[in-house]
Order: C-alpha cells, then structure tokens, then sequence
DNA sequence: TTTT
DNA sequence: TTTT
C-alpha cells in the first residue's frame, strides 16, 4: 500500500498563472508548463520535443504564482500528478491529468521579475516539513502558508 | 528551453503487464500502477487515496517487465511524462497522459519472483548512462540492452 | 539563491537504528543504509557496488524508525545532504556528510515488521506539506507531527 | 539489493570548474556547487543556510563543463551520491563524499553563457537512455558521448 | 485494476 | 501556449 507519485519539471510557464480565489480564504492557480526535451535524429538533425504540463497549485503556492510568474517565467516545480475524472455532458467518463504543485522555486534572474523592487531577497516558508531548501521566490505548501508571504 | 520531465513513482500493478512484441525487434509492455496516499481526514478517520498511472516500457524493459512483472508487483519506477494526442471518430481531440519508463527497480522480496528458480540475482544493463544503482531485476533503458537480458 | 537540495534513496538498512531521545521531547534516530549497484563488467562478470549511506532523522521520523525499522530493513527515504563541520581534537577541520530524512516509505512486506500487532494500516502524518502519498508505515517530517503516531 | 541513490541539486557554482585531461581520451571536472536554503527562524528573521556540493563530471559532461560553466553559473544537477575512500599519510582512514553527475541542465540566461557565439543551441547526447530532456546546454552522460559535442 |  |  505504500506509495510514492513525485514529479520534478523544470521549464516555462506558457502564459500568465490563472489564479481564482474560492470562499474561505482558498486560492487556486492553473498555469501550463512546457518542458522541452532537444535531442539529434539519426540524421544528425536537432529535434525539439515539448511537453505540456497542467500544473494546479493551492493557498500558498498559488499567491506567489500570482505575485511573481508570469507567462514565459522558468521554475523548478516538484509535486504530484493528479487525475480529476468526471463525466462529460454525453456521459462519457473524462480525466484530466495535472501536477499538483507542492514545492516551487524560481529560475529566472531576479532582474525578471514583476512587482519587485528589484531585490535579490528568498521566500521559504518556515514549515518544518518543507521538504528542502526553496529560496529565491521559492516556497512549498504547508500549514500557516497563507499569513508567510514576505509581501 | 532547457527542461526537465521526471516523474518517479512506487506502487504496485494492478495487472498483468500487456506485452507486444513489434517488428524489427521492438517490443512494448503497456500496465497501470497504483500509488496509494493514506492520512487521517480531520475527524482522525483514515483515508486512502489511490492514483492509478499508466505506463509504457520499452524493448529491454518491456522484456524485463514480461519476465518479472505480475498484478501485484511493487516496483520503484523512473520516468518521464508523455501526451498522447489523437483524434477520435468523432473527430475530437483526445490526449491520454502516461508514463515512459526509464529505470525500473523491483521492490518484492526475491520468493515472490514469478518464473524464477528462486535465485537473489540482480539484473541491471550495463550502459553507462544508466543514471543509477538498479540492482535485483532492475534495469534501464539503453542502447544494446536487448541483448543484455540475463536469461 | 534558489536552491534544490534533494535525496532519494531505495536500499536495506545495516543494522538496527540508534535512536536517542533529548530533551523537549526531541527524538532523533541514526542509521545507515546501503544502496547496492549492481552491473556487468566488460568481461561479462556481474560487479555489486556498495554505497553506505549515513540517515539522520529527527521527531516523528525518528520513532517510526525506532518501532519499525531494524537491520536489514528496505526503505524509500527522501531527504536533503547535510554536512556536519567540526575540529577534532587535533584541530583539524573535519566533516561528515549525512542525509536528513524528510519523507520515508517502508518497502517491506508487512508480515517482516517487528513490534506490530500483525496490523496491516497506513502512517502518514496530516502535514498539509507533507509532499506526496506515504502509506504503509510512512511519513513525512511535520509539525505536530510528534502527537501523530499511531500507537 | 535493490537500489537507488538519487541526488537532484539545483545551485550555483562556486568558482570555474577545475578540468584535467586524462589519458585516453578521458576527462573529469570538479567544481562545487552551493544550494541555499532560506527560511525564517521563531524571530521572523530571515535566516540563509549554504550546502556546498562537491560534483565530479567525467567525459561529455566535463566537456561542457569546460567550455559553459563557470563561476556563478546556475545549473540543474543530476546524479548519485558517491564516497572516495583513502588512507591517508598518518595512516587514517579518510573518506570523501562527492557527487557523480549523470545529468546536467544550464539555468542561465543564454546570455550569460561565456565561450559561445551566442547561440541559443541546445546540447544533449543522444543515448536512448538519456534520461529525460536535456536542452539548452544540457546533457547526459552516455556511451558514444565523447564525439557527441556540437563543437 | 494493486497493495496492506 | 513557453523557452533558446
């Protein structure tokens, strides 16, 4: 029964984060990732190959996604694939995969950022569980999230 | 454009893998794996959670998975996210998300090992790219590997 | 300044763990676990490769280890590398580099745990962080989480 | 005996990587690599922790190394944990810990790359076993590589 | 559909 | 839909 379902990305965010902020002080953010594999073909042609990624991050994670990415933004994004299942207005049953981000940091140089005033400082929070270093615009989910942001 | 795809799951499969062997020396093994999540909900009652993934081996792992593999196996799993995209009859976009194994490690303890004489043998491929340890009945994707299956 | 400093280990453990209880209720257990790689040498021969690792794991982690873990025990630990800096008595620097244990899953069949009254349930602690699915005896470091054992 | 030994680092370089040429064609790289971890203590300050990694690259990757990093150059690192064991002068048994780097993804800015024309190529070797993406100056290690630079 |  |  033990189980373990870890996804690590690195990439670009395809445009601005769609954020929703649900009743009870809950946050959600949907934003798509590409991560682009570049490899040679027997022909010695360069190929890309990308990959898009449906990230879904909560509280937390989804006010700095809001603050601080923004369509073309790199991070390194450790989390969790998800599928919702439902059915459609025929009755068909659908799924929908998405990676439930539960950890971030950011890549990009701080010089990229929006809403900054231009500093270099590092968001973590202080949550003894926050699975490993995450400066920079870095954070991971966890308890009290909502009253760390450093803004 | 840099980018990274990882995906590293343990669980255990919920069939017998479904093998096909193509021309020109392919072969694929398609089988879905569960990762279960168990926590407390907030009245302290235990809930399980379980997230099923499909995934797809190839040639040197599809013959590992046909050998070793069975419904129930517990296996470490290394790889990467892969859509698939089509249109369906009715010409709608159709996408289905799985799993491209690329190191596999086998989690059971040796007795349970189906078609095994009941040896502790390990099994990895010797490619030097093989990014890790992947001992017992493990292996990675590689070059040669077809001929590098120990039976 | 962003940083990602990560661990994932699949290995037995070598003997049973050294737990010590401090004060304020801190716990913190100490064990090493040996991942083994296994691969053909160029003249065909199978070599096992040893690496011995050295786990640190502190509160909630440290007493599920203590209750469950013993030599020879498989386990999946995630974690991050921690280097311990000191002078010896001769006044040389030394270090000691160790892997502190965030997140652990048990890999072994349940009937090998010891100290189990043949239960077959999940740990997890409710960490909203807690950064993926940790059935079986599994858990994740967490806040609160030393009031969330089991047994 | 199954295993895995999986270190995930992203960081910056603390100086040039230092290259030496091997006979036989064979290369290594040594550099080490800062992964910071920020974080507030009980007094809300903000409070930086740096781990320094000491990385060994050989062949392909040491030849990227070369010719992109740099001191400063941010980097996604893949690879295992790998101790160098010795007895020293005094007849001590002396041990370093160091990570062998199986994986490699730039993080800067193209812009930032030295050495380069600039391009915007990407660089990956084309070993089927290569792991995952591995764009921009990206690589993995992997049979063949040695031939495999774009330049 | 798995596992405990 | 991103990025270089």
């Amino acid at each position: 029964m033990a189980g373990v379902n870890k996804v690590i990305l690195v990439g670009n965010l395809g445009q601005d984060p769609e954020v929703k902020h649900l009743e009870g002080d809950k946050v959600v953010a949907n934003v798509s990732l590409a991560t682009t594999e570049s490899y040679k073909d027997r022909s010695g042609n360069r190929v890309d190959n990308t990959e898009w990624h449906d990230l879904e991050l909560w509280d937390g994670l989804a006010k700095i996604a809001e603050s601080y990415l923004k369509k073309g933004s790199k991070v390194y994004v450790e989390g969790k694939i998800k599928t919702d299942s439902w059915q459609d207005e025929q009755g068909n049953n659908r799924k929908k995969v998405k990676i439930r981000v539960l950890n971030m940091t950011m890549l990009d140089s701080r010089t990229d950022s929006p809403n900054t005033g231009g500093g270099n400082s590092n968001y973590a929070n202080n949550t003894s569980n926050s699975s490993q270093s995450m400066p920079s615009p870095a954070v991971s989910e966890g308890p009290g999230e909502d009253d760390d942001l450093p803004f």
